[in-house]
RNA sequence: GGCCCCAUCGUCUAGCGGUUAGGACAUCGGCCUCUCACGCCGGUAACAUGGGUUCGAUUCCCAUUGGGGUCACCA
């Protein structure tokens, strides 16, 4: 049984570089039929706050990654990491350590002294040190200086690091808690963690803990690092390249399975298939499609693979989309139903990048008095235009079935009596209906506003036409 | 600096010894057209460098260069 883990620190915003390492372990998880474990890596007590892991656990909710164990919270385990490194300094792999940081530091500074570029080990100094009752100590491990450790990754292969870069760190500090190895790896063992997918930021974590594993005497799991998620300019990607957290994306107008999606393909592909339902995905997603170079964030084509979800039913179905639209057209003050916003989804379908983009351009159609665009007004509901909108009024008043086609026809042999083409009317109907120059297809815009609603304002962009003098285009409003 | 990792269009990537080096986004033309979009057609654009191995290297090996990660009582 597979059993896969997402563990961040609450200490922030959840980042969509931790969004990526979540999808991945969650792909596996349900891939393979196995366990998606939550844990919350909370034992920095300075940095970790209660908003993050809320805002932690709402991305993940949002984003549809759902967890099926936890989430497990380390300042509440901290028994068993002291019962483990107990165990450790009992078998003598681990050893208690009365150095303070003040002397530790002292004598980094000693050795900085006498070459900058040497690099501090801890000199060894306690490793068999009797115990001393009441001072305070930190547990270390007890890192053998020779050998190495050779593991395989399950996208970059075979890894060896000499033991002689590790030096005796710290199991467990001085007031009791873990440090992020050993916490971590005490946790994945009493989960009883399968295979570890994470940054490669955390590569260099894994010779330690895989010394840990084995001083435990527990299995090792498997390993799985990610490249990373680097910002145009090459640096480390953070909030000073816009937006990177995930809920910025749930309040810009992404949609869930497009963040997925976007993320997904980076450092991942399956063959030319570009987008992806999360059914799809579950189903080609592997470790040995995955890359193994760092790679660069574009933020516009993420917006395009958004598009191309809003645009597809298939991906995004009228009602998910609609339930989704409507909180952002409430946000402009509109309250249309939920009944009402599905239906007019596929106004939008092809046009909107995302659910604000789609609410702007819908809010003609829930505003009763349309917002009038003050150059479009200025050069469509001119005087020469009145007399076809009222000739389309008329047209349209008489209509019995209302809908796009009927419309369609019905304007069409009506222009052609008039020996007009369609584009000497559109502009100013459009203009008269939407307020805007741009909108979606005039038929379906009438047939969605309803026979009323468009006679109304047409009538109304007759009357603004009128006021004006023909062919001058330009006149202000009386 | 030590240790580890990486390297195909501007970006994400396909390629797993022999290809006109493919796709997507972006970009530039054009078509479609009631506007905006969608869609369609086409263009520009990449194997970091130097050595090997091989009949033959983008592909395998080694260097160089470049980039990244990490060196805490953070995670």
């Amino acid at each position: 049984m597979t059993r896969v883990r997402f563990a961040p620190s609450p200490t922030g915003y959840l980042h969509i570089g931790g969004v990526r390492t979540a999808l991945f372990n969650w792909l596996w998880a349900r891939k393979t039929k196995g366990v998606f474990v939550l844990r919350i890596e909370d034992t920095d007590q300075e940095r970790s706050t209660e908003a993050s892991k809320k805002a932690i656990l709402d991305s993940l909710e949002w984003l549809g990654l759902d967890w099926d164990e936890g989430p497990f919270v380390q300042t509440g385990r901290l028994a068993i990491y002291k019962e483990y490194a107990e165990r450790l300094v009992r078998e003598k792999k681990a050893f208690r350590c009365y150095c303070t940081k003040e002397e530790l530091e002292a004598q980094r500074e000693e050795l900085k002294k006498k070459d900058p570029k040497a690099q501090f080990r801890y000199p060894g100094t306690c490793r068999d040190r009797a115990d001393e009752p009441n001072k305070p100590f930190v547990v270390r491990f007890r890192t053998p200086s020779e050998g190495a450790v050779t593991y395989v990754d399950k996208v970059f292969g075979e890894i060896t690091t000499p033991n002689a870069a590790q030096q005796d760190f710290v199991l467990l500090r001085s007031d009791g808690m873990p440090l992020y190895n050993f916490g971590a790896v005490v946790d994945d063992v009493s989960m009883e963690i399968t295979l570890v997918a994470r940054g490669r930021d955390h590569m260099v974590n894994t010779p330690p803990q895989i010394m840990i594993y084995e001083a435990l005497g527990a299995r090792v799991p498997e390993f799985a690092h990610l490249p990373m998620m680097l910002a145009q300019s090459g640096e480390k990607l953070s909030k000073r390249h816009g937006a990177v957290s995930a809920l910025e994306y749930r309040d810009q107008g992404y949609t869930p399975n497009a963040v997925l999606n976007y993320l997904v393909r980076f450092g991942w592909s399956h063959g030319d298939q570009e987008i992806f339902s999360k059914d799809e995905l579950i189903a080609a997603f592997g470790w040995e499609a995955c890359g193994r170079g760092d790679g660069k964030f574009d933020a516009k084509k993420f917006l395009a693979v958004n598009h191309a979800h809003l645009k597809e039913q298939r991906l995004v179905p009228d009602d998910d989309y609609a339930k989704r639209l409507l909180p952002f057209v409430e946000q402009r003050g509109l309250t249309p139903t939920l009944a009402a916003t599905k239906e007019a989804v596929p106004l939008v379908r092809e046009r909107a990048t995302t659910f604000i983009d789609a609410a702007d351009r819908l809010d003609f159609v829930f505003r009763s008095d349309p917002v009038m665009d003050e150059a479009a007004t200025a050069k469509f509901l001119v005087a020469d235009a009145a007399p076809h909108l009222r000739g389309l009024a008329a047209q349209l008043e008489g209509m019995t079935s209302w809908n796009a086609q009927a419309i369609d026809t019905r304007m069409h042999d009506w222009l052609a009596e008039l020996g007009l083409e369609i584009k000497h009317v559109a502009q100013p109907a459009r203009v008269a209906l939407t307020g805007r120059t741009a909108s979606p297809g005039l038929f379906e815009v009438i047939a969605a506003l309803g026979k009323s609603e468009t006679l109304r304002r047409l009538s109304r962009g007759a009357t603004l036409a009128d006021a004006r003098d023909p062919g001058r285009g330009e006149k202000p409003k009386a």
